[in-house]
DNA sequence: TAACAAGATGCGAAAGCTTCTCACTCGTCC
DNA sequence: GGACGAGTGAGAAGCTTTCGCATCTTGTTA
């Protein structure tokens, strides 16, 4: 139920919260921005505000319900955190988004920042390229 | 020499291309935002508008001169590009940044893309955490 | 169930980074 | 040296995100 993963991190049980919460579970894997899930919520008949859509999210993601991605379109995305780390592929033409998850890369990862001194805390990794539709055309 | 640099990317030698190119190469391997570079310039005593450098610094993007990075701190930053690619480590206290090149790392990611139908095109990884320094304190 | 306090919301305003507009100036090439 | 096209500066505007504050809700206590 949602309204225990809103509890357990410590949130009133709001509509807003649970209608946003609703829109990221049921969006499948895709990433929505804060405006993707604002529109959503329009589209629904739900009247909430842009900046409560922003609140949330950022509620969301501080209690680890979900994962904010910085990629280089300008705006933040946001996935619902289903607790396996993974990293992404991106389309730069179509913008499709394939996550992958590769263990020899995180090993990698752990060794450069302990060779450098550095407590790993987080990390990002993006690839983007041009996928098998975008480049058949 | 910078002016043929500048040629070189089809651009007219300016004043202002030349001395926003200087800046970079002066400023080692730091990473400077458009507003760094800004304020450089008007300590240098030089009077070049801030809508020039983000001009200046996208054309010289384009041109492959420099590299923009986007950390994850709002703004964008840039770098002279030396050709030879690298990621970066970034400590999320004190937001110093130092950059390696890790090839097992550059072969797995040729290796996802390619399972995945990508033809890869660039890639963008950065490592988030807290380096000795800071976990010293 | 009613009332209360703390927390949430919505709206508009504002902030921060970046880009655009447009009149003016400057390189380049003849 | 002059003409033309490209480049510049200043401020306005755009975009995403956050803030401030009056109003409304939730969860709890009586």
């Amino acid at each position: 139920m949602d309204n225990q993963q809103i509890k357990g991190a410590g949130l009133k049980v709001t509509r807003p919260r649970e209608k946003i919460l609703s829109i990221l579970e049921r969006s499948g894997h895709r990433h929505l921005s804060a405006e993707d899930v604002y529109k959503a919520l329009l589209n629904n008949g739900d009247d909430i505000g842009l900046a409560t859509v922003y609140r949330v999210l950022t509620q969301f993601e501080e209690a680890g319900l979900v994962c904010r991605r910085h990629f280089e379109t300008g705006q933040s995305v946001f996935e619902i955190n289903s607790g396996d780390h993974h990293d992404h592929l991106v389309c730069i033409r179509c913008s499709r988004v394939v996550e992958f998850a590769d263990p020899l890369i995180e090993e990698r990862q752990g060794a450069i920042a302990a060779g450098h001194g550095f407590r790993i805390e987080n990390h990002s990794l993006v690839i983007y390229g041009v996928c098998a539709q975008c480049a058949a055309q």
